[in-house]
DNA sequence: GCCAACGTTGGC
DNA sequence: GCCAACGTTGGC
């Protein structure tokens, strides 16, 4: 089974904010990064887990976990005009840009803190880890899933 | 708020 | 297609 992590800035949309949504699921949206968008086309499936990331936050780091529970579909915020990510360039007839939905499983009792992260000799090939890496979603092994719960 | 590392844009 | 300018990301 893959596993991800996905980045978000708690300002913006936290693990709180999921936890209180209808079902507790929502759309990830407002990914407006090529690699990230084949990333959700080709390889997530439903079932999936990941990470749930704080970038931009004191501390960053992970927050918990939450489920792939939707098939991706075209992001509707990129049609909006008012919408902060809108992008004329995808239209309903040939959309660029695609989400899905993902589900609250667990919050963490603690933000795993990047710095932690770093340290562990089990991550030292984390994507996220890697200088300028910036893509908002990033594939996550299983090795690399099980060092970090056991970092809770 | 700084700034390094990226991605995107657009003139040519 | 090159590449300089510009915008964004995200740790610190």
């Amino acid at each position: 089974m893959p596993y991800w992590l996905m980045k978000s800035e708690p300002g913006c949309f936290s693990i709180d904010d999921l936890k209180k949504c209808p079902k507790q699921t929502e759309a990830w949206d407002g990914i407006r990064n090529y690699q990230v968008r084949n990333i959700i086309r080709d390889q997530i499936k439903v079932g999936d887990k990941a990470f749930f990331y704080y970038s931009n936050a004191k501390p960053s780091g992970v927050a918990g976990i939450m489920e792939v529970v939707s098939n991706p579909y075209p992001d509707p915020t990129a049609f909006d005009p008012e919408a902060k990510h809108y992008d004329p360039k995808s239209t309903l007839e040939n959309p660029i840009w695609l989400l899905v939905d993902v589900k609250f499983i667990k919050k963490f009792k603690r933000v795993i803190p990047l710095q932690e992260l770093r340290a562990e000799p089990l991550l030292s090939d984390l994507w996220i880890l890697r200088q300028g890496s910036r893509l908002s979603i990033t594939p996550v092994t299983a090795a690399e899933w099980e060092a970090i719960l056991a970092l809770e």
